[in-house]
DNA sequence: TTTATAACGTACCAATCGGTACGAATATCC
DNA sequence: GGATATTCGTACCGATTGGTACGTTATAAA
């Protein structure tokens, strides 16, 4: 029942939900309370089962270069970002959520930058990330290279293109 | 009357405009021929006034450093740019468009990054731009780091940050 | 088998969307 | 001034949205 979400979430009526999912709408609306607790669902259970895989990818005794290079084939080769990312699909229309899926979509935003900052930091103590670089900075600036490239992915740009603009993004996060 | 639009255009409707605007919608209507036409004329409009902007910045002649400059600070710090770009909102949900909206969305974003890729050409010509960086890769991800520092403009973003990490995504371009 | 209870889905609701039919008001011409 | 052409906006259209009232069916207890 979580897979009817390759489309734009914003572009999904509860309507077609029921129809593809066959379930009458009082069904659905008994077992989640409307669309804003659909969605909700929805992510939650998305980012256990997808985003959490970024999150393994960002080990702490990760190198940095490691890391980077499993995030951009994550973002540009995984066959699970081939239609983009939920996440950054519903935090692009964040202004059109209920109150409960905003709610979540901004606790995975910040999460997300934290787990970011925190990997940067114990690299840097590391010795494995020189230079003056803000972290909070640089962990947003991750996590947003990510959302470009998915974005990108899910308009049906070429891979390969994906793959070179998120390599010269990460570029930058290691230079002298 | 194309003031109307620092929100989404996805999230305006056209009995909204009409009412800010107290247009009747026949009036509206038979100016422009339905939405897609109202869209494509605002568009228009915008490309005109404020999309050529980026065009001037990127003069054949100006070196690689000032035009990256200026278009950094063009998207992080223009006034004009506070709620983010009509342009790139409007590409975010191409799937809604009408047809002709639709096309000139797409022929504004091929134009730009022809126009991206040949002022880098004539840079590396010039001798200041050194590298093996594949030119049109180049020049969509120059595209693309704006068009995001402008979308986290539109979403409220702090500016000072954009602006940072702007830096950070073009100091990959001039890498050694 | 009968009765109380819970789950279920048809068929509706008001609101809003983009779009238009058509009569009223205005302007133009002779 | 009166006939003609043109512009204008009220008041509607069907479609679709998220959401629900309520009769019906299935289940459980007696």
């Amino acid at each position: 029942m979580s897979a009817y979400w390759r489309d734009d979430p914003a572009d999904v009526s509860l309507n077609a939900i029921c129809g593809l999912a066959g379930v009458s709408k009082p069904a659905l609306y008994r077992e989640f309370g409307g669309e804003d607790g659909l969605m909700r669902a929805v992510l939650d259970r998305y980012a256990a089962k997808v985003l959490s895989d970024i999150f393994g990818i960002i080990s702490h005794d990760t190198p940095l270069d490691d890391a980077l290079g499993a995030l951009k084939h994550f973002a540009s080769a995984d066959p699970r970002m081939e239609t983009g990312c939920v996440f950054f699909k519903m935090r692009a229309g964040r202004h059109r959520l209920g109150p409960k899926t905003r709610e979540l979509v901004d606790a995975i935003d910040a999460g997300a930058v934290t787990a970011f900052a925190g990997y940067l930091e114990a690299r840097r103590k590391a010795g494995d990330w020189q230079g003056d670089l803000n972290v909070s900075t640089a962990a947003r600036y991750i996590l947003e290279q990510i959302g470009l490239a998915l974005t990108r992915r899910a308009s049906g740009d070429d891979p390969a293109q994906i793959n070179d603009m998120l390599a010269l993004a990460f570029s930058a996060i290691r230079r002298p």
